[in-house]
DNA sequence: TGTTTAACGAGACGAACGGTCTAATATGCG
DNA sequence: CGCATATTAGACCGTTCGTCTCGTTAAACA
């Protein structure tokens, strides 16, 4: 069902293989995204994502600090992830520029409904945690708001000089009201393990946006 | 800091006095209540809920048969403490329709600055986490939200009567729309300690009412 | 080619958790 | 008085958490 590499893993120092070499830390990163996405960070013991992979605990701590450092490579890697996936959309200029932002939900949307909605996104989870979580979380957690909110806005901006949204918006301030909303509406699918929530957020912001 | 009762708790039978009887549940579900919008439910232990409220964990499993069970009566005591407050703004009718919701709006931003934006939505918490919850929560869950929408829709649709909106407003899924939104206000505001996000959100929200 | 050192795998470890259980204590009731 | 009932008290068990120490293997250097 996951990522079952079972590559009968040796001991001991490994090859000069670079390639080879960072398996296992990306192994584990990736199972990580797929759980964390799925059932957030406290929820989630590192045994799991051991045992998914078939790594021995010791080779979680040999690149990982701790439980804590592994989350920040998380988040790390989801944000650059997932700016990627925007600027895949945004900046395909063969399309106005609303249309972009609404080839990026539809995206967006299609990846839920590949996980049979049983996954949402990496920092809205760990943003709801935050109360449990190591205080460091909320500085990078918010930059990478920070950041999608930017690349939102200078989307919404050459809508705004294409005349496709109305002048009276306020990009910036749009651009904050949609990931506001967005992080609701993907929560709202996850509990109801339906698209709908996404529609009815997606029809509603798009709409405000025709007369500011 | 919290519901401090150090109120000397006798052993053995308690004395015929209902009022007194009720305490020790009472104390669990209210500090059940303080923890859980703060931290969710897997991030919780029942010994921390335990301890703010000097109660052994006897008791605890006298009054709920697991923590499951536990979490169930708290999503039920939340769902009704909020659909009174609903109630409360929504059936005051000196105002205007559309005025209720924004009191409503206004009452929930003050509750979360009370407690520095520390603490959120029980219900929003719980389904954020269903990916780690028992199943039998999702259910629960969903019905709550349908039950605030219910409530949210039928004070648009007194505004939509009453003219206050445009009448092309689909008054129940504004409504879905509006708590999903709304949820993602409330994470936001939590994770960045701060107001904003529910004002950025409100504003957008109530603007688009204009126009249907 | 032999020794040292870096890189990684393996699993033991203590603390904490959820949940259960028995005992202790106090009242209600016949 | 004595038995049933309600509640507190906390020892206890199996699991799982995150960390740590050590063994094993290849690279690096002479």
């Amino acid at each position: 069902m996951t990522t079952e590499h079972i590559i009968p893993r040796r001991r001991g120092r490994p090859p000069k293989r670079p390639e080879q070499s960072l398996q296992t830390r990306e192994l584990l990163l990736r199972a990580g995204l797929e759980v964390l996405t799925e059932k957030g960070f406290s929820a989630t013991g590192i045994d799991e994502i051991l045992k998914r992979v078939g790594v021995p605990k010791g080779s979680f701590y040999h690149y990982f600090d701790s439980k804590e450092a592994f989350g920040a490579a998380l988040i790390e890697r989801y944000a650059l992830y997932f700016a990627a996936k925007l600027d895949r959309h945004f900046g395909d200029l063969s399309k106005p520029a609303l249309e972009r932002l609404k080839s990026f939900v539809e995206d967006a949307g299609h990846g839920m409904a590949r996980h049979d909605f049983r996954r949402g996104c990496l920092i809205g989870n760990l943003g709801q945690e935050m109360g449990s979580l190591p205080e460091s979380f909320r500085a990078q957690l918010a930059a990478v708001f920070g950041d999608w909110q930017r690349r939102v806005a200078d989307c919404l901006e050459a809508a705004r000089s294409a005349g496709e949204v109305s002048a009276a918006v306020d990009c910036e301030r749009s651009a904050a009201y949609f990931w506001i909303g967005w992080e609701g509406a993907v929560l709202r699918a996850k509990l109801e393990r339906a698209p709908e929530p996404l529609e009815i957020f997606a029809d509603g912001f798009f709409a405000g946006l025709r007369t500011g």
